[in-house]
RNA sequence: GUGGAUGUAGUUCAGUUGGUUAGAAUGCUAGAUUGUGAUUCUGGAGGUCGCGGGUUCGAGCCCCGUCAUUCACCCCA
């Protein structure tokens, strides 16, 4: 028979991923809650109409479209079908697809229930994202997003809660050594028009977004073949390159956007947000200013954010931004700005395995494993076993009659960290053997002396 | 979509210039112990060497194809 297989770039997640992975997921989630976000999930599935044109057209291409049912191909053109060309008719066959990320899902939810929001309105969304690229380290193509976003404001509040919303889901989940890089998109356009990018704005921005990754004369290199002058390069670089704190960084830019409407706006906006921070007596550890942050995707307008965890190899594991006209593209006429952050759950779950992050207690399955000797003595167990459940205490029982080894070594399998022995003895003294897997150590105690001690009361 | 690497036991891997019956560790399982494990000892099961073809007297090893996994590019969480 031929062995099963997953589907490239998708995975199973054990009991023991799993109980990671709901350690993060529920950090994140407790984050999103006490910030005051609410939750919202939307269809595995949208038209695809609605995901179409909003990640550009590499974007497009990563689309997972779900076939029409029943007989597709029925209705198509013959004529379509004959040029074999795949692009023309799947729009014939395939008007359904996976959603690629939370946020479109989220703005069509806005525009269509708009009567019945309130704004400024805040929502959290955690659930997987499919994109059909090929996966490598850190790339899948089925992973989870947590969302959270605020429509309905320009406040620059949001953008300040975004970066303490980071330190904060960091800090529960013990990563210390991680980066906020902060850049706006005024100020990337500013820089766009002093190196006169016109038309090609966007490769300008790809490119130096690598920077730190493929480094200077590689950038360089790459506008070259884009068509950039070395004029235009040599302002680029003398911009990006500059170094100091986010004052001088704040100064610098002050004084070469002296013209730029756009890059003013992009400057006075990141001004106000580290005041704003200053304000919720936060310190700006963790915060960067980086000139040459640009992101991907084309809908940020405003702040744009992203976080990286030093010494680890991985792509970014959070990022996000402002972004003005979302609802537009969905026929809108009020234009709402929203500004929101994503992190990357499973990106989180490598790195933090990866840097040995993960607390040793989110394995431990049941607390107490109920072992036995014989038929009566498992019988008796049950009883006991509900007693401890009435008290809130995880606990099972060994289903079979057999010998305490096999027993014992189900228990250590699942981390299970007690054990409670019952025999003749015990049912006779009602005082029932509790010993500790870890050291070994055992003792008689009654269940209600049990009890106490496993809740700690 | 483009390029590279790797496919041998449940798992991690050895396997000589191509040579007889493909090994180890670990895990699994049964027993030294009829009330005590992770750390003793002994036995047992488990492999169409990814799949298909070719070269050869002979292929786990060489060649071609294919599939899978993985890394990088593009782009992105």
């Amino acid at each position: 028979m031929e062995k099963p297989t997953l589907p490239k770039g998708t995975r199973d997640f054990g009991p023991a991923v799993m109980a990671k992975r709901q350690f993060i997921l529920n950090s994140i989630r407790g984050v999103f809650q006490l910030h005051g976000f609410q939750p919202l999930e939307t269809p595995t599935m949208e038209n695809l109409s609605t995901l179409t044109g909003k990640y550009g057209d590499e974007g497009d291409q990563l689309l997972f479209k779900i076939l029409n049912s029943g007989d597709y191909l029925k209705d198509v053109d013959q004529s379509k079908l004959n040029t074999k060309d795949s692009k023309l008719i799947t729009s014939d066959i395939s008007e359904k697809g996976l959603r690629y990320d939370l946020t479109v899902p989220f703005a069509r939810y806005v525009v269509m229930n708009r009567h019945e929001i309130t704004l400024p309105f805040k929502r959290y969304q955690i659930q997987p994202v499919w994109r059909a690229d090929r996966p490598q380290k850190g790339r899948y193509r089925e992973f989870y997003q947590c969302d959270a976003d605020v429509v309905g404001t320009d406040s620059l509040i949001c953008e300040a809660e975004i970066v303490l919303m980071i330190k904060s889901a960091f800090k529960s989940l013990g990563i210390t050594d991680y980066t906020i890089k902060i850049n706006h998109r005024g100020i990337l356009a500013g820089i766009a028009e002093l190196v006169a990018a016109n038309e090609k704005e966007s490769s300008l921005f790809v490119a130096i977004d690598k920077l730190d990754k493929i480094g200077e004369e590689k950038v360089k290199e790459e506008l070259r073949i884009r068509g950039f002058g070395e004029k235009g390069l040599t302002t680029l670089f003398e911009i990006i390159n500059f170094k100091g704190t986010t004052q001088e960084k704040v100064e610098f830019l002050t004084f070469r956007f002296a013209t730029s409407e756009k890059g003013q706006k992009g400057i006075a906006d990141l001004k106000q947000v580290f005041v704003l921070l200053k304000s919720y007596n936060t310190t700006e550890d963790h915060v960067e200013f980086d000139i040459s942050l640009a992101r991907g995707l084309s809908y940020y307008t405003g702040c744009i954010f992203e976080v990286k965890i030093n010494n680890v190899v991985i792509g970014s594991v959070s990022g996000g931004g402002r972004y003005d006209n979302l609802t537009q593209a969905f026929g809108s006429k009020e234009k709402l700005s929203g500004v929101g952050i994503s992190f990357g759950v499973d990106r989180l779950y490598d790195a933090m395995e990866e840097l040995k992050l993960f607390p040793q207690e989110v394995n431990a399955s049941s607390t107490v494993l109920i072992s036995h000797f014989d038929e009566p003595s498992m019988n008796y167990g049950l009883g006991v076993l509900q007693t401890l459940r009435d008290k809130g205490i995880a606990s099972e029982i060994y289903p079979d009659s057999v010998k305490i080894q096999k027993q014992f070594d189900y228990a250590n399998k699942k981390m299970i960290p007690y054990v409670i022995v019952i025999g003749s003895e015990e049912i006779k003294s009602q005082q029932l053997t509790i010993k500790n897997m870890k050291t070994g150590e055992q003792e008689k105690k009654s269940i209600s002396e049990i009890i106490s001690f496993l809740t700690g009361n």
